[in-house]
DNA sequence: GTCAATCATCTTGTATACAAGAAAGTTATT
DNA sequence: AATAACTTTCTTGTATACAAGATGATTGAC
């Protein structure tokens, strides 16, 4: 149960911190997180820089470690970047994707449409992702598929959030089928043009969430 | 001189790794790196973690550490997602630099030009990385620069050769000035367009100057 | 009473000691 | 002689001990 490794140690920490259960500018107490994972400053010590690196929380030397949740700006930046990753695997793929990954994707999409009509937003998540990571492997470049992969896993819990608003599932249904289609009449342009309003659309969706939330406040 | 601490021992560790001091596959000996740079393995370990994420070694559990230098594949991937990165930055610029950092583009042209003429290379090299550094700053996305730099830094010693390619120089100079001529009109997809085969470019003739060492040797 | 300086305490950073797993060498058996 | 098992040695991973810098408190001076 309780994996002791460093490394495993970092993913809970990662997990923690994306799911908010520290706020920003927190300090992470490495004696404290020690003792809650049972394990010597050393392996904890690793795993915190590991945070650092992806950026999840800042090193500040000789001070300690604080986590840096993005605030508004800096989520919009990732949104846009992650836009334009996509489209760039869409740009890629509509010339290398070929009839199976496009069949696949087809299915994804016919599942993510039953999620919709059973208003099951974690389904709908679920085959969702899984529409995206065809997409990423389809840009036939391994490079590009992690980096993606990794900003993407970055957003998760924001991309989560954004779904649940009004309409926004058949929408982003829609915009999917529009991928394909694209992809399909192997238009790089097109398919790109239409992934990068998609993920930037999750992006605003998700601002005009937050500005409610503060607004309700 | 010899500064010690975990972080500098990290770069100067990447440093040796970029410059090709190791070979594919070579194991980092713990021990061995901690008495060359003449501190204990605590440090050397984090350094090493670090080198593990930013994907310049391998680290294998119980194994240790082995140096990862990307082969003709990964480099072509890697140049690729560069291209569509500084694409990005170019696309999102178009509509968002001021004439102040349009004059700066031409200014690191025309120092560019200056060291085309005296054929001097490492003149060009740094004067061409003020330009593209201009670039990603204009995208106006934080985020998204930081990115770039980091596959910039990480392609730094394969884009330094290519360079030296007969008529690069020239070549690039010409693609730098179509660039900011789209920038100046505000054509986002011009720009971006110009500048990924820019950078495209780039990871085809490094392709080239591999394929001609392989053939000499 | 307030501000500054010194001292105590706490936290990070590094070294060393120890534990556990992997590799290699040796010996015994077939 | 070849192979398999055991043992030795080496390397990584973790814990603890120690050093040094930072924070905060207390005391003294103005």
């Amino acid at each position: 149960m309780n994996q002791k490794r460093a490394d495993t140690i970092a993913e809970q920490l990662e997990a923690l911190i994306l799911e908010g259960a520290f706020a920003d500018g927190d300090r992470l107490d490495e004696v404290q997180l020690a003792e809650r994972f049972d394990v010597s400053r050393t392996p904890l010590r690793e795993a915190l820089q590991r945070l650092a690196i992806s950026g999840l929380v800042e090193h500040i030397p000789r001070r300690g470690v604080f986590v840096r949740q993005p605030g508004p700006v800096e989520l919009m930046e990732m949104f846009e970047v992650m836009a334009e990753l996509e489209a760039a695997c869409a740009r890629l793929a509509a010339t290398r994707i070929n009839d199976d990954a496009l069949e696949e994707m087809r299915e994804a999409n016919a599942k993510c449409l039953t999620a919709v009509e059973a208003r099951d937003a974690d389904r709908y998540y679920i085959e969702n992702e899984r529409f995206h990571a065809i997409l990423y492997r389809q840009s036939g470049n391994g490079f590009l598929e992690e980096e993606c992969r990794r900003l993407h896993r970055r957003l998760t819990p924001f991309r989560r959030r954004q779904l649940h608003l009004r309409g926004r599932m058949p929408q982003s249904m829609a915009e999917h089928e529009a991928i394909v289609a694209a992809l399909e009449r192997g238009d790089a342009a097109a398919a790109a043009d239409e992934v990068r309003r998609h993920v930037a659309v999750q992006g605003e969706k998700f601002h005009h969430l937050m500005a409610g939330l503060k607004a309700a406040g």
